[in-house]
DNA sequence: AGCACAAGCGGAGTCGGACTCAGGTTATGG
DNA sequence: CCATAACCTGAGTCCGACTCCGCTTGTGCT
């Protein structure tokens, strides 16, 4: 149980490994090969999988901890914006950055669609950064207290499981407005982003 | 070019490959063995290779029937309903069916998330099926013209990449509501849920 | 500093699953 | 009922994830 620290050269190796998976995974090539991992870390296949029980487990480590990145903004957002506007923008903040790096776009649809138990720390991160904004929204009485976070994420997962079509963030960002207005309780909406509800 | 008839006995095979591999796809294993399939099918691996250029190509016919027949779904739905009531029926239709077989929301997902340009057709057609609906609910004023049936699509695939967990369809459906009111021109939404939009 | 040794590392080798191809089999048109 | 092209088979190839064990090295102790 007492996990001892890593040896000096161990922990660098494994952080090189992260740096390498990050740099492969989050460029999109959400299919690299571990021998081409362990090559830019300049270690060998061995060593990867001392520290990562499976090529998996390194996916996983990499979007955890940009998911860690993200998950930090919800309660930023709460301290400087009314509830709903703080869910507002953290919707928004996932879906471009989504749209900038498909990388990201990758990491979100993996750790929200997929069904191993894998993804599922991070899915649970995720998802409680939502509840977060959507409890307080809550409590403010402007948003719906009838969906969950994770469901959230999971239209979000689609949303974001993009391929970067030409005017892709504009279509992406619409709908990320709808499914928002959608939760936000009827009457109470707030107006800010000057949306007018085109007729047709 | 002009592709002459299979032989009869290729016919069956080709006919008794995509039978299996349905079972197997749609049942959920969507990583069934091709070996597997073969021998289900009472033939050799070569013979499905004879008939498909990869797995990922059989996997695609099978995904791609079944999209079909889902497709055909909306110009029913539209001669016996308002377009804005149609197009409800046809999201919940298809988060119904996603609810209801595991293997179709695995089809759901892979046909609209999935880069490959091999599920490119399927796509279209589901895309092209909502299509339908949402202009027929433009031409009748009830939903607004902004969004696209690929954008649509991609929200729903979201939502049905889904792991049957306890109360999932409840929150899927809601969430779908949560859409398609925000896909309905402010003022002429009906009532069902009794949601009424704000002006924004 | 020097030593003991557990932690760590390398990389050839195993394993499994998608895919191929040479050779036998069979539908089909004449 | 023959010729033949289409078809089928399944052992073998290829390739990528993962393993294993002998060698190397950081670390704590004297």
């Amino acid at each position: 149980m007492t996990a001892r620290p890593l040896r000096a050269d161990a922990r660098r190796n494994r952080e090189a490994l992260l740096v390498a998976a990050r740099e492969a995974f989050l460029a999109g090539d959400a299919d690299a090969h571990v021998e081409e991992i362990a090559r830019r870390a300049g270690v060998a296949v061995g060593t990867l999988y001392r520290h990562f029980e499976t090529r998996e487990a390194l996916l996983e480590e990499v979007y955890r901890r940009r998911a860690d990145e993200l998950c930090a903004a919800p309660a930023e957002l709460l301290g400087r914006h009314a509830p709903d506007e703080a869910l507002r923008r953290f919707l928004l903040l996932l879906v471009e950055h989504a749209a900038e790096s498909k990388g990201m776009a990758v990491a979100l649809e993996t750790i929200m669609a997929r069904d191993s138990p894998t993804f599922g720390d991070a899915r649970t991160r995720m998802a409680e950064a939502l509840d977060l904004l959507l409890e307080a929204g809550v409590a403010a009485g402007t948003v719906r207290g009838d969906v969950s976070g994770r469901t959230l994420l999971r239209a979000l997962g689609g949303i974001c499981s993009m391929h970067p079509t030409d005017g892709w963030t504009d279509e992406a960002v619409r709908i990320t407005e709808i499914l928002f207005d959608g939760l936000c309780v009827a009457g109470v909406a707030r107006g800010a982003a000057g949306r007018p509800r085109s007729g047709g």
